[in-house]
DNA sequence: TATTTTTCTAACAATTTGGTTAATAAACTT
DNA sequence: AAGTTTATTAACCAAATTGTTAGAAAAATA
């Protein structure tokens, strides 16, 4: 039936991600991703055992989102050390933007589970390590943790401040980016007087 | 036996609030509260009838934490709007360096549960009218959201970042104390112009 | 097409977990 | 001190939820 031979496997997974975000392990009821994915509850344990091997399934891809999203943000090479920098905290915010259930997903999974990050950590540091030792690059580690904080911090507060009634979230994130890229490229200026 | 009529109840309380800050609704087990508390499976539920009973009264405490960390920040009314400012700032960031899991708890709170925080927002909004209201403190709003915003992520993300290896907790939280005052100082002067 | 492997189904089993109850002890009240 | 209310216990119960199994259907393979 399906394209894809794993096709009911991949709707279970997506459907599992949606759930997990939202409710965390505990919170989530593998009937509801059972029937989020049209598909029956056995099926669910044919494909992923136990829900714990479905649970790390979805971490597994959220962070390497979270690795992505920093190894992007520093890809760019050319032009000034302030261009580069401008550009890492813009293409990091937009691309959190594009997974915006991400940032409160890794805050909960570090504060319970935090080993599950160590790989993350690696392969990151791995990422962007030539930025770290780079002459140019002053204060490096400070910085990528910065803009990692700044933005990641924006997506967890928006509901908050929205909340609270003192903006809408997409008033608040559009404030955030710019805000976020300024207070980075004058830190950048503080630190390398 | 105990000092007050109610010790066990207490008793029972200041264990929910360890574990639901932890673990969440979903992800606290009562029989862990019990135990944790001192105190029978039983002994529990004489006091609170469900664990949603038992939540709320915890969910009711931190939400009046949360809405305490905000007027307390702007009690202070003498001096200038910068230094008025810059002492709401360091008051509310320490007010929430002692209730850690605060932000956490409230964030998830917010998107499982939004509406739980409405009554935070009247009695908030109530709390600081004359703020938002003064007009020697132009956009007000603003200032106080981001604030809290700034503030309340410092400690969510501390635990992220000192998990990639960046640095430990408390040298970012240090750092972040004075760059949210520096940050948001900078804003005002700006926003001012 | 016959065979084998993979995928799926429906009913069932086991465990965890929140919640109850009936009897007991302690603490007040008079 | 007798009686009454409040607090505590241990054993039990019911519901929800995860996980299993034996076999049917579909797909791949020969």
């Amino acid at each position: 039936m399906g394209k894809h031979k794993d096709s009911k496997r991949e709707d279970v997974l997506v459907a599992a991600e949606e759930v997990f975000l939202k409710k965390g392990l505990e919170g989530a009821r593998t009937a509801e991703i059972a029937q989020k994915a049209g598909v029956t509850h056995a099926v669910l344990h044919y494909w992923f055992n136990t829900k714990e091997e479905l649970f790390n399934a979805v971490l597994q891809r959220k962070m390497e989102d979270f690795r992505e999203s920093v190894v992007v943000a520093f890809s760019k090479t050319e032009g000034t050390i302030e261009e580069r920098i401008e550009n890492a905290v813009g293409v990091h915010f937009d691309f959190i933007r594009s997974h915006p259930e991400l940032p409160r997903f890794i805050v909960n999974e570090v504060c319970c589970n935090p080993d599950n990050i160590e790989p993350v950590r690696e392969a990151m540091k791995a990422g962007i390590s030539d930025k770290l030792s780079d002459p140019d690059f002053p204060n490096a580690a400070t910085i990528v943790s910065d803009i990692i904080s700044l933005n990641l911090s924006a997506f967890l507060m928006a509901p908050v401040i929205a909340k609270l009634g003192f903006c809408t979230e997409d008033e608040f994130l559009d404030r955030r980016r710019q805000e976020n890229i300024d207070t980075i490229l004058l830190k950048l200026k503080h630190s390398s007087l």
